[in-house]
DNA sequence: GTCTATATGACGATAGAC
DNA sequence: GTCTATCGTCATATAGAC
């Protein structure tokens, strides 16, 4: 591993891999503003300060370019993820887990609207992710279902629960939150946003269905007694 | 109004007007095929049989046709749910008749995606609907929440609820199974979704919170016990 | 109303020199 | 690895003849 001095090699991919993300980086940029349908390669190699040709010297085709902002995006929000669920592990009641789970969620998703477009939604007509890619995506849901089982496991969420339906609703409950929110106020945060200050209220909902027997009904929110903070 | 024979301009006009809607059905063809952001006018052009600088006598624009197919969706879905609403009436218990308008908005949804796309969420980069076209998307809203405000004084919604929560709530809850589905499996139906399927149990939950006081408290299903039919 | 012709430019991608 | 040059295709939009 240690080498005395840096081979030649190993800098010359080391530097083509901060080429890889730099690319990336800017693809990011011109999606943002482009759309993510509106990528242009000529665009991209224009602020990366390279000519369009060069670029088929790091990615084979466009839709490799889409192919590995879709995994770098998959393992953000699954590293994200990752982090947030066991450090949620110990919070009660069920309500306020949930509410933070959701809120770390919903907050990476309206701060990453890119890569959220891309990968829960479907802008780019002629792209289909790789396999290898779609693993990454696939992975977020299974790291949701353990932590859920985590959940039950602590007796937060009720013995007798399915956990796939509860995880169907779960992340029915999150992508409504947040395709409304993108679609209809994407300068919004998850803080001050129209559509996730509909979080407690839904993630109540949610408890009632999921949680303890033993819990209290806390019934409708009337009017006026809704607020975040 | 009525005239013994009708007049060149009208008849004029009349054929304008068709093929206007000519115009517009092969542009919703055109992105079912190419996806929403990838309408191009050429191929609308050669579909309908003529040269592209033709069809700038009737639209003066890209981004007029684009508005002219918003309008046309937000008319469609309009009159929809103008139809469905008053059918679920006097429909009981709440939750029937919560899930059969949320069957139809949904149904819509699922047969028509290019509408929905276009209306829902932002799949044109550069494109805003005019404010005319915009206002028959609100008066979509503005329909549902007079819906509920029926439910209310017909006793199926608690009449302490503040009627714009439970709208909001509505609005993200269906929003969320539409997305999802749309997203994840957009050949599937409203009867076969694995999405449309998690309705019922959603809507278990927002009349629990939103329905009368007197209602038997439904709780979780449990496993094995989520139908649609 | 529709056409031809054209302006003007972008796009993704490849060949081959250096 | 990056370049120039270029291919072939497509795009939106306008001018002006018929």
């Amino acid at each position: 591993m240690a080498a005395a001095l840096p081979e030649p090699a190993d800098r010359r991919q080391r530097r083509r891999q901060e080429t890889i993300e730099e690319i990336l980086d800017i693809a990011l940029d011109v999606m943002a503003e482009h759309g993510v349908a509106g990528l242009s390669l000529g665009e991209v190699a224009r602020r990366v300060g390279i000519r369009p040709p060069s670029l088929y010297g790091y990615f084979p085709s466009k839709q490799a370019l889409y192919d590995a902002v879709f995994a770098r995006g998959a393992g953000a929000i699954l590293e994200a993820m990752s982090t947030s669920y066991p450090q949620v592990r110990d919070v009660q009641p069920l309500t306020a887990a949930l509410l933070l789970a959701a809120r770390r969620f919903t907050a990476w998703c309206l701060a990453n609207p890119v890569y959220s477009q891309l990968l829960f939604w479907r802008p780019v007509p002629g792209f289909t992710p790789s396999d290898a890619s779609y693993s990454a995506a696939v992975a977020l849901v299974d790291l949701t279902r353990t932590w859920f089982a985590d959940l039950r496991d602590a007796g937060l969420i009720r013995p007798d629960a399915d956990l796939d339906l509860a995880l169907r609703d779960w992340v029915v409950l999150t992508a409504g939150v947040i395709s409304q929110q993108m679609a209809n106020g994407p300068d919004e945060d998850v803080d001050t946003g129209r559509f996730t200050a509909a979080l407690p209220n839904l993630i109540d909902m949610f408890a009632h269905t999921y949680g303890p027997a033993d819990r209290p009904s806390p019934r409708s929110r009337r009017k006026g007694t809704d607020r975040v903070h």
